[in-house]
RNA sequence: GCCCCUAUAGCUCAGUCGGUAGAGCAUGCGGCUGUUAACCGCAGUGUCAUAGGUUCGAGUCCUAUUGGGGGCG
């Protein structure tokens, strides 16, 4: 039901296209993967998402089980029914959000104590529990229930998120019963190479169709964040995809499909969007701002979107100006989009063994922020 | 005609017992990486309607004028 194969390897740097087999079909890597965590990506439907080139959407445990309910959800016929998307999805467990959300909760060994960021309710979550919540939901691709910490976190507490984290990973898979999912474990391990190499080595084992690397992208500098997946990138599983969790700036996919990860997903492309910031090729551009008040170009020329190919700057950011969520629903399509055509050149640079070149190229051409 | 209320940032308005002014919105800019985020942060600007008066000192008290709002005839 699950299958990986990898298509090609770049002769220049080894990075690779592979394809993913779904029971909700096929997934060709690297790839992006939009974020919908309420079962719904933000501001868009699910055709405005395929339209973006989407192949997967992620969505997420905690969010689904403290509202609407994963049982009302699996009433529902399941999270792909209930969110109209016949493409794979991806849920996350809820191990982020006892992250993210740590001043509400608290964790031992037997799981998290944590109040509903809504209403203030009491919750208890287990790895059993998480992984419960995962077969209500249905998604293709499941998440292991971990524990993340946070850049600048000890040593001592390191080890101790990361050994709570494969003990919690053994109960994953003990738990899981549906045939149709594929659970994906979980690196951690925070900034110590130590630890993640322990991490990877302890993990690997566990991956039967993908493996994911946790705790990255949470505060530490992106040279540091690349070390790590230097480190550890000799212990991956062989012939499965990689994800790398949290991670998709233009420039971090790029650097990240070099160093082996094959799948990314990031709410950054849809929260700039809302806020008002454009990836282009060269970097972000500010499109609220005040130099684009009568820019009559797309908000990237070239791009393919359905908000390059019909709108310009200015009307986005008029959009964007007087608080109407069409403003932020047009770049998410932009910014989405964007990250699609990045992977598919991606992809197409690694099939022509030219990917060295491209990075080369895509740094020569990239700040993160830049004008116009 | 008479009476009352009102005039402070681009807008809407606070401003204590007299001690040379503030909020929100708007504007400008910055931030955002397994979403508690259409969010958060920072910044700027004022002949305090005008002219006098009282006072060591007036956005604040007094007088007049002007603009705006309302009431009674």
């Amino acid at each position: 039901m699950f299958k990986y194969e990898v298509l090609h390897t770049c002769k220049q740097t080894g990075a690779r296209v592979g394809k993913l087999t779904t029971p909700h079909g096929e997934i060709i890597t690297p790839v992006y993967m939009p974020v919908g965590t309420n079962a719904g990506v933000k501001g868009l439907t699910p055709e405005q998402v395929k339209a973006a080139g989407a192949q997967i959407v992620l969505s997420n445990t905690y969010h689904l089980y403290l509202r609407p309910g994963s049982d009302i959800v699996e009433r529902a016929g399941g999270l792909h029914k209930f969110m109209n998307w016949n493409k794979p999805i991806l849920t996350d467990s809820g191990g982020f959000q006892v992250f993210s959300l740590s001043s509400m909760r608290k964790v031992t060994d037997d799981g998290v104590k944590f109040s509903s960021y809504y209403d203030g309710s009491a919750h208890y979550l287990t790895p059993e529990a998480a992984i419960k919540v995962e077969e209500q939901l249905g998604a293709d691709i499941i998440m292991a229930f971990d524990e993340c910490t946070a850049a600048g976190t000890n040593y001592r507490k390191s080890v101790g998120a990361m050994q709570r984290t494969l003990s919690w990973l053994e109960r994953c898979v003990k738990a899981h019963t549906r045939e149709d999912q594929m659970l994906f474990p979980i690196v951690q391990g925070n900034l110590f190479e130590d630890l993640r190499v322990e991490s990877v080595k302890a993990t690997a084992p566990f991956a039967r169709c993908g493996m994911a690397i946790g705790g990255l992208s949470v505060g530490e500098p992106k040279e540091v964040m690349y070390k790590m997946l230097d480190v550890i990138r000799p212990y991956y599983p062989q012939n499965q995809p990689i994800y790398l969790m949290g991670v998709g700036s233009p420039d971090c996919i790029v650097e990240g499909v070099l160093r082996g990860i094959d799948m990314f997903d990031c709410v950054l492309a849809t929260r700039m969007a809302r806020n008002g910031a454009a990836f282009t090729r060269r970097g972000n551009i500010t499109v609220r701002n005040g130099a684009y008040k009568e820019d009559f170009t797309p908000v990237e020329e070239g791009c393919d979107c359905y908000c390059c190919q019909n709108y310009t700057r200015a009307y986005v950011r008029h959009m964007l100006n007087v608080g109407e969520i069409g403003g932020g629903q047009l770049l998410s399509i932009h910014n989405i989009r964007h990250l699609t055509r990045l992977t598919e050149d991606i992809r197409a640079a690694i099939m022509e063994d030219r990917f060295g070149d491209f990075v080369e190229n895509f740094r020569k051409g990239y700040d993160w922020k830049v004008k116009g």
